[in-house]
DNA sequence: TGTAGGCAAAATCCATGCGACGT
DNA sequence: ACGTCGCATGGATTTTGCCT
């Protein structure tokens, strides 16, 4: 048989016993190859059992059952019923079952150890061809290609669609799609003309363009299933798979799409903690692509359309090329997590991240441990202790060094042996060999540093250096989840006394660091899990740095020394100047995303001035300006939004929160909120509690807006933070002081 | 289809107490 | 003298979003 070799694109599905996958080859062809595979599970047997007719055969292996040898039974079982046949053997008391609630496409993956998004190589026939695409046969597994280096050249289509709402928000069953701007890598079109026209151009442009990649912004949520009731409704088939299949529900509220990854560039918002509005500006900005000239808002569309239409179509037109922009910086990221989690890549974002780290986990039981994979079960969650946070020293402090910890729960739990088989109920930490836990966070930061010295090799912002840097990454991200996992309770794998044991280490080994410091005559400032601030002086933070690294055995950073830092009474809030001069605000109100933007403003100006200049005086001054212009109503309306995320469905709220009652209010009127979406409200003038007075942004006018509110709850409270622990009392703010304009700040 | 715990802050909720008022 | 209504007060609870 001929060697076929392909980048694995995406498993299609079961056909009989045999499994399907979509590939590309070296040469550019997209191909589907057809593999034998039977599915299976282990049973560890206690008792008799008889025969069953779809049991294909019977392998005497051995595996572990957390680290102990267990004799066992590997099982093979014909058609689609693995599952159910374990569980009829445990009901018959048989012995336990395991990885029978796998299914039969991750089952092949784990399995066979092939991974999606990595070139792959089979022995395998031709066998005809379907719709265009080459189909080939193989009569055994796929291995991995030895050259994984080189380039798959996939095509990436992205879109985005407008609809026309009769008011409010659109509706499927009302509304139309109006036009859908695409792009296809290089330059973008939007089809219009007819809601038909749009959809028959959008398909025959996918067909033509034959992409690998669809991507677009909430699809799997929103628009698949939108464009899909209205394609029904003309009666049209939403024909874009391969070989023309519609879009298909698959798991988890994900759609799939024959033959092609469809990768909803929102979800990349989930993997960058940095990343909090989860706007494409807000994504696309973070990622330094660019900001749209004329952004359009949702309550704006219907008006624009009829009166500046150019305008929306130029919006939609920047969305499907910031999509494209915002793909193609993070596929190498993308293809690196799904190729090391072995997750394909358009289900790889939409999985969270306990179940990549399983999938990482069952791979390396599977195949290296040759552990049994539990199945899961429902248990209930139990809390254990964390991180240590240090009460901070307040006042306005400078020379403050910040150690931190490199990766310190993977790399105490490698340094304590910290697994399922070596901590007991009671935490403590049997003697013998490396558990699996240590030794795949060993295998992972292994690969990371691999990846990270390769790099070095290539030239900055080649293809090849910015493959492995999102593979190292990746590899970090997946090791640092690793702790998260074992107390989480949805896990295979759920062990709290092993997770209360490395925060327990945790705790123990900073304790350690600052009684060091206290030591050698340093002053402790703050602390937080892993990270230490201490008076900065160069010849001891050396020395505490070689003592950490001798005497506990781990890394430690010197990771920024601040010029300046001011620190009130709470914990996980502070800001400073480092010595290169930059401003860093951490958790105070500035950075949270649920403060109205003059209030954000007004701290940071104040902080400048105090941090800056030193001077109390100065930083009053600003907030006085600021509390004044609020009062007078001088300020932006669109700097008075308070944004705020509906996190559960409205029925569920039990207290009266300004942002559910504006929500409720919205939906009576015909808009869409729904939970994961943020209001956006003003408070308004008037009688009674603020959520009686608290009204969507985007219908309130100047005089209706109750200034004194930001004036003293927004603006006055938030320089107050900073301002409070140096003396300066909250009336001084309050009272009129020195009068300046504020149009340095948003223009005449 | 949910990595974890620790934390601050605001608004609301709710029990309590007090004074005014009517019976 | 007694019940209750309205309102202020302060602690508890709910809610969000941050930090590591």
């Amino acid at each position: 048989m001929p060697k076929v070799e392909f980048w694995l694109l995406d498993v299609a599905g079961r056909e009989g016993d045999n499994i399907d996958l979509w590939g590309i080859t070296p040469t550019g062809g997209r191909i589907m190859v057809r593999i034998p595979f039977t599915a299976y599970f282990y049973l560890v047997p206690s008792g008799g059992f008889g025969a069953a007719p779809s049991v294909q055969r019977v392998e005497k292996v051995f595996r572990r059952r957390l680290g102990r040898p267990v004799e066992c039974l590997r099982m093979y079982v014909q058609g689609g019923d693995h599952e159910k046949l374990a569980e009829d053997l445990m009901r018959e008391g048989a012995g336990e079952a395991y990885g029978y609630d796998i299914r039969y496409s991750d089952l092949f993956l784990i399995s066979t150890g092939a991974s999606p998004s990595s070139w792959l190589m089979v022995e395998a026939d031709e066998l005809g061809s379907l719709a265009g695409y080459k189909i080939y046969g193989s009569s055994g597994p796929p291995s991995p290609s030895p050259d994984q280096t080189r380039d798959p050249g996939l095509r990436v289509l992205s879109f985005n669609p407008v609809y026309l709402p009769a008011q409010a928000s659109p509706k499927p069953e009302r509304d139309p799609v109006v036009a859908i701007s695409v792009h296809d890598g290089s330059k973008v079109e939007t089809f219009t003309g007819g809601e038909e026209n749009v959809l028959e151009s959008f398909m025959d442009r996918v067909e033509e363009l034959d992409p690998d990649v669809i991507t677009g912004f909430q699809v799997n949520k929103l628009h698949w299933w939108y464009l899909q009731q209205r394609a029904r409704k003309l009666g049209i088939k939403l024909a874009i798979g391969r070989g023309g299949g519609e879009p298909h529900g698959s798991l988890y509220g994900h759609v799939s799409i024959r033959g092609r990854a469809n990768v909803d560039v929102l979800e990349f918002a989930g993997e960058v903690p940095e990343i909090k509005l989860e706007t494409l500006e807000e994504i696309a900005g973070h990622l330094k692509l660019g900001a749209p000239e004329e952004p359009v808002e949702d309550f704006e569309v219907r008006e624009l359309w009829g009166r500046d239409r150019d305008r929306v179509i130029g919006y939609s037109e920047w969305r499907a090329k910031a999509m494209m922009d915002v793909f193609n910086s993070i596929s190498d990221y993308v293809f690196s997590l799904s190729s090391i989690t072995g997750i394909p890549p358009d289900h790889v974002l939409t999985a969270a991240t306990g179940f990549k780290v399983e999938n990482y986990l069952m791979r390396f039981a599977e195949i290296v441990a040759k552990e049994l994979i539990p199945p899961r079960r429902e248990v209930r969650h139990v809390r254990y202790p964390g991180g240590m946070v240090i009460q901070p020293m307040p006042g306005l402090h400078e020379r403050v060094a910040v150690l931190d910890f490199k990766s310190m729960y993977p790399s105490l739990m490698i340094k304590y042996n910290i697994s399922l088989e070596t901590v007991t109920k009671d935490g403590r930490i049997l003697d013998g060999e490396l558990g699996v836990l240590p030794r795949a966070l060993m295998l992972l930061l292994d690969e990371r540093n691999r990846a990270r010295e390769e790099e070095r090799r290539y030239p900055r912002g080649s293809r090849e250096q910015r493959v492995l840097d999102a593979k190292q990454k990746a590899l970090k991200r997946i090791a640092n989840a690793v702790y998260g996992y074992t107390g989480w309770a949805g896990a295979r794998w759920y062990a709290p006394h092993v997770a209360a044991t490395i925060t327990a280490k945790g705790r123990e080994t900073i304790s350690s660091v600052v009684e060091k410091a206290k030591s050698m005559g340093l002053e402790v400032i703050y602390g937080d899990t892993d990270s230490i601030f201490i008076s900065y002086e160069p010849d001891k933070a050396e020395g505490m740095l070689s003592w950490i690294e001798s005497e506990l055995g781990l890394e430690v950073k010197l990771e920024k020394v601040y010029h300046k830092v001011l620190f009130t009474e709470a914990k996980k809030r502070y800001a400073g100047i480092t010595s290169e001069g930059i401003m860093e605000i951490v958790g105070l109100e500035a950075v949270r995303g649920d403060w109205s933007e003059v209030a954000k403003k007004a701290q940071v100006e104040v902080l400048e001035a105090l941090l800056r200049t030193g001077r109390i005086e100065e930083a009053l001054s600003v907030a006085r300006r600021w509390v004044k212009a609020a009062r007078r109503g001088e300020l932006p309306l669109k700097g008075l939004i308070i944004w705020k995320q509906l996190v559960k469905s409205l029925d569920e709220y039990e207290a009266t929160a300004p942002h559910v009652i504006v929500a409720k209010g919205m939906i009576e009127r015909g808009w869409t909120v729904k939970p994961g979406d943020k209001v956006g409200y003003i408070v308004t003038r008037g009688p009674g509690k603020l959520y009686m007075r608290a009204k969507p942004y985007f219908e309130v006018k100047p005089d209706q807006v109750d200034w004194d509110y930001y004036a003293e709850k927004q603006i006055a409270s938030t320089c107050m933070r900073v301002l409070g622990g140096l003396g300066v009392s909250e009336n001084s703010i309050l009272t009129a002081g020195t009068t300046t304009s504020l149009e340095e700040f948003f223009g005449p």
